[in-house]
RNA sequence: GGGGGCGUAGUUCAGUUGGUUAGAACGCCGGCCUGUCACGCCGGAGGUCGCGGGUUCGAGUCCCGUCGCUCCCGCCA
């Protein structure tokens, strides 16, 4: 005996005539008081059973009794429907199954939400996710998910990539984003971190002689949560041998390309556009721009050097867009606010109405030379941002952005993937007041650099690259230091005295003593990728039991405080009780 | 750590200037119904207005605090 030999979902036409068993959820129950329709669900989708007291009066017995969600297994023939009671909003609309045979296999108690409701709150909903999961959206996200990881695993397979473990528990280190950290009972006091990533570790396989490692590798990180961010998440992790910067480029093009392929959707056209870092900065002010709009940002200090406007002349850089739409001075308020969030002191701006003609408070103090190079079409505005060039792009990027989803400037219909390369090797911490790394500290730099990682560390470029889809940062990766002179350098230009360097990342120096070959790879966030590609922009929407905002799992109750007993025994004394 | 938004029935929401017994839809319970598919019709139950305090003759509504959720900034090598 098998439960279903048939799927409800999947019925047409052709059927007919057929008797299948079907099981599934009852997604409604339509009691006529004699005929009983039932809409049962499988993950196919939806089949009307029609229950006549006439044809199976056990059937209709039984019928009755049927709530919301029950678990049924009917036997019955499928049958053509007259021609007026065929749906065709339903694929099975053409069928339907006359039923003989009717069996409660589970029954439900009334449902906490229904399932076709939209805007349920989602904390209810991750309490709950076994009835939130038997919606559609979720059942095609998390099989969407699926199916985008088996294309990845299988391109990178033909590729020539072998999968590897590496560990979770790791040696836990103070750099990049905080640690989970796990108390080990044999060794009260001491505890090990869950990796962030594999980083280490796959560099280590690649020195190891494996030249083409790949994972889809689960990592952990303890900073807040937002809609692009949980605390575990998994990415595709991957090193190669030998490598050059083209070769993991068009790995992870593959990889992305066999996604769409699987999907079925038309992938975007490779190679993706290599952009420069500088470049990107200065004409959209922003790492990850969307490419899907232009609203470029346009350089004016040259023109504005002599202005007899003092904020603009006295700028170190004044740069401005111009958006395809004539603000209105409400509009522009909200807009100055938020540039003003992102470090700027006001926003000048020109507005061009329809009649063409310029329209702004500082009209006064331009220059023809001024006015000819701000000059826009009617229905446009000019915004200015005016500071040191790192605000300037910082304010500058976020009114691109802003403006773009705001004036929904992207045409959804494309897909705009690119390469930002280029990167600098470190970045100024203004609060610690020192240089941090921009990627990570196992960065290559460009070659001929190598001298500005003591000279002039801000100019030094690396060899690390991002990828970017459509605004999104997918992951990142680079060219790394095969040299543990060039290593040990950096560890010193990050302030890491020898002993630091050798106590933090010893093995990893060492590695490098031993015939460490040149070697580079990636990692790529999956969540945001399939998220993407779903259409959601809220990873919790494909992952199938989240952590709300304030880190707890509202289907368990996680985390939870642990006994005394249990905290003794891994030497760990709490200084705060836990709330509640 | 900081800023914004939200919190009213099981769910999604409405609730006017502070004023009688806090409403609707869906869901739930009971009844009727043989072609519905968001079935329909009749009836019913269901509320600590997140929680605590305050102002007031009177608070869902105003004030203070607090909790939860959420978006963003910081943070995320």
């Amino acid at each position: 005996m098998s439960w279903r030999d048939a799927l409800a979902g999947e019925l047409r036409k052709d059927d007919v005539g057929r008797t299948v068993t079907l099981a599934g959820w009852t997604a409604r129950r339509r009691d006529h008081g004699g005929l009983i329709f039932v809409d049962l669900r499988d993950h196919a989708g939806i089949a009307q059973l029609v229950i006549n007291p006439e044809r199976s009066p056990q059937a209709a017995d039984t019928a009755h009794e049927i709530r919301n969600e029950f678990v049924l297994r009917a036997t019955g023939e499928v049958a053509a429907r007259a021609p007026d009671a065929v749906n065709p909003n339903l694929p099975t609309g053409e069928v339907e199954v006359q039923v003989d045979e009717l069996e409660i296999v589970s029954r439900s108690t009334p449902l906490p939400f229904q399932l076709d409701e939209e805007n349920v709150d989602e904390t209810l909903r991750y309490r709950y996710r076994w009835l939130d999961l038997r919606r559609e959206q979720m059942q095609r996200n998390l099989r969407l998910s699926g199916t985008v990881v088996s294309a990845i695993r299988r391109r990178m397979e033909e590729l020539g990539f072998v999968d590897f473990w590496t560990p979770s528990l790791i040696k836990g280190t103070p750099e990049g984003a905080r640690d989970f950290l796990v108390p080990l009972r044999l060794q009260p006091g001491r505890f090990f971190a869950l990796a962030q990533s594999p980083q280490i570790y796959k560099q280590l396989f690649v020195i190891g002689g494996f030249d083409r490692y790949y994972q889809i590798a689960t990592c952990w990180r303890d900073e807040d949560l937002r809609a692009d961010r949980q605390f575990e998440f998994r990415q595709l992790d991957v090193e190669i041998a030998f490598a050059e910067r083209h070769d993991v480029l068009e790995a992870l093009e593959e990889a992305v390309v066999a996604a769409f392929e699987a999907l079925g959707r038309e992938p975007p056209a490779r190679p993706f556009p290599r952009l420069v870092w500088h470049d990107v900065m200065a004409r959209y002010g922003s790492d990850k721009p969307d490419l899907r709009f232009g609203l470029g940002i346009e350089d004016a200090t040259e023109v504005t050097r002599a202005s007899e406007f003092g904020v603009f002349a006295n700028a170190e850089a004044v740069r401005f867009l111009t958006a395809p739409h004539a603000f209105s001075r409400a509009e522009l308020d909200r807009l100055e606010e938020a540039a003003k969030e992102w470090g700027a002191k006001g926003l000048a701006y020109i507005v061009y109405g329809e009649d063409g003609a310029p329209r702004s408070p500082i009209l006064k103090f331009l220059s023809e030379a001024e006015l000819e190079r701000f000059r826009a079409e009617p229905g446009s505005t000019v915004l200015f941002a005016a500071g040191t060039p790192a605000t300037v792009a910082r304010v500058l990027g976020g009114l691109r952005s802003k403006l773009g989803r705001e004036l929904e400037l992207a045409d959804k219909e494309q897909d705009a993937f690119l390469w930002v390369v280029d990167f600098p090797v470190f970045e100024w911490n203004e609060d610690e007041e020192r240089w941090t790394f921009s990627h990570h500290p196992f960065t290559g730099v460009k070659e001929g650099h190598e001298e500005l990682i003591e000279s002039d560390p801000g100019a030094a470029i690396s060899q690390a690259y991002d990828l970017v889809w459509n605004g999104w940062e997918l992951g990142s990766g680079s060219i790394r230091i095969h040299d543990q002179d060039v290593q040990k350098r950096i560890f010193r230009a990050l302030g890491l005295t020898e002993e630091e360097a050798e106590e933090k990342f010893g093995f990893l120096l060492e590695a490098l003593r031993m015939g460490a070959p040149p070697h580079g790879g990636f990692a790529m966030g999956i969540e945001r990728f399939v998220a993407l590609m779903a259409g959601e922009p809220n990873i919790r929407e494909i992952v199938g039991f989240p952590k709300v905002s304030s880190g707890s799992d509202p289907l368990t109750g996680a985390p939870t405080p642990m006994p005394e007993e249990t905290l003794r025994e891994l030497g760990i004394e709490l200084i705060q009780e836990p709330e509640r």
